[in-house]
DNA sequence: CGTCGGTTTGATCTAGTTCAACCGCCGTGG
DNA sequence: CCACGGCGGTTGAACTAGATCAAACCGACG
């Protein structure tokens, strides 16, 4: 695909011989859970999965969201215990890596780890929106811009088909995203729902009118560049 | 320091031959813009920063404080531009490297290649909790992590003498950093205050009881792990 | 046919915002 | 030397965005 980098044969080699297995998730699994202390590397290859840590009384913060491309549970391979778990929203298939061997990819692949680097500047980059978004912006803003960073996000890994994109969320995963409660949450998309921005349906949100969305969180976008896939 | 993990000689041949020189900033001086292109790269040597973005109004969402030893800069160096502000808090000291000399680390270091991700990994780390914190946790719990989390930073890299530690900030900064407003924040700090887990000087917090704090935050700390340093 | 997860809606309540005023300190300019 | 203005901090009063409580609906599924 276009928006990834092109790599050399020795790269596709050393990826190839990297990978494992292949995991394939139900909606709800739980990829990698918080304080595992062996955590797996994976990359997303099909599907949606979220991020997110829980306080001791249940109160759950979604972190940030994993599309086709992403690597997971790097922060587990880098630092040792992971700190955060991971669950499947959709159907999803990873690709499963040799965590032990990241040192190898440096030492041998040095622009392969590069790129693990720059995927990490990237997620930090979308931490840091989501942090500006739940701190600072109302909540009908939090919505409008969730969505439109979803939106932006799958249209970039050509999730979008025919304009249109269906995202498998339930509500109460929005709220969790933007710090809401789910009442609140509800009142909230009914606004973006009746203004024909967006449309409900089970357990999904279709995207209708992006660019009305981005005007609403007063958001300009991603600025996208030509990404690394490892 | 103990801290940190020992390097090579090469190594440190390498970092040294890296810098290109220091830089020496004021309290309040933006030491990177957001939208600059060809941003630098830092290592704070001394003093504090922090990290933060804007809306087109004005409101202002900090993300994280910067501390010795910490890169600054990386994000704007990996991906391009840069995506946040930073600006000192205190009078700090910052070693200033080659940006463009990154992908030559990456070729002949790779030892410090994987310090440069674990380094990323662990800001990704930081900005998962203050996410949490900022979603879920009330008003006081929030102000009782955010102090506990600078106190337990600034005391691994040594900046805590004979159980003292000064923060410089002022209750704008935290009111930014929580996502609250500075009315709610004052009264929210004089809770603390009153129970003796702080005491607010001029521009300054001084920690008086880390562990009541936390106690209060619900946190029990970062696991500390022997980090690296460039 | 009951139950359960997801969604919806209204009523009530409260945590946190906004507005407004004031204090102390310090640096500046007349 | 003093008046002043600005910044940081403080406090009270009024207000509101969003939380909580409660109840009901709806489709899927066993």
């Amino acid at each position: 695909m276009a928006q990834f980098r092109t790599f050399t044969s020795e790269e596709l080699r050393f990826v190839s011989s990297f990978k494992r297995g292949e995991l394939v998730a139900e909606p709800g699994t739980v990829i990698l859970a918080e304080g595992a202390h062996s955590a797996q590397l994976f990359t997303l290859l099909s599907g949606w999965a979220f991020r997110f840590k829980t306080l001791e009384d249940g109160r759950r913060q979604i972190l940030n969201y994993c599309l086709p491309g992403d690597l997971v549970g790097l922060q587990g391979s880098v630092i040792g215990a992971m700190e955060h778990s991971v669950e499947a929203l959709s159907a999803a298939v990873l690709c499963v890596f040799q965590r032990d061997r990241l040192a190898e990819l440096f030492r041998n692949h040095p622009g392969l780890g590069f790129d693990v680097t720059w995927l990490a500047s990237r997620e930090e980059r979308m931490l840091d929106e989501n942090l500006l978004s739940v701190g600072r912006r109302s909540a009908i803003e939090r919505a409008a811009y969730l969505v439109a960073f979803l939106y932006q996000r799958a249209s970039s890994v050509g999730l979008v088909e025919q304009k249109a994109l269906l995202i498998p969320i339930t509500q109460q995963h929005v709220a969790d995203t933007l710090g809401l409660s789910i009442v609140h949450t509800n009142k909230t998309l009914r606004k973006l729902i009746d203004r024909r921005l967006i449309r409900w349906h089970d357990r999904a949100c279709e995207v209708l009118d992006p660019a009305g969305l981005m005007e609403i969180a007063g958001w300009t976008g991603l600025p996208e560049a030509r990404r690394p896939l490892i």
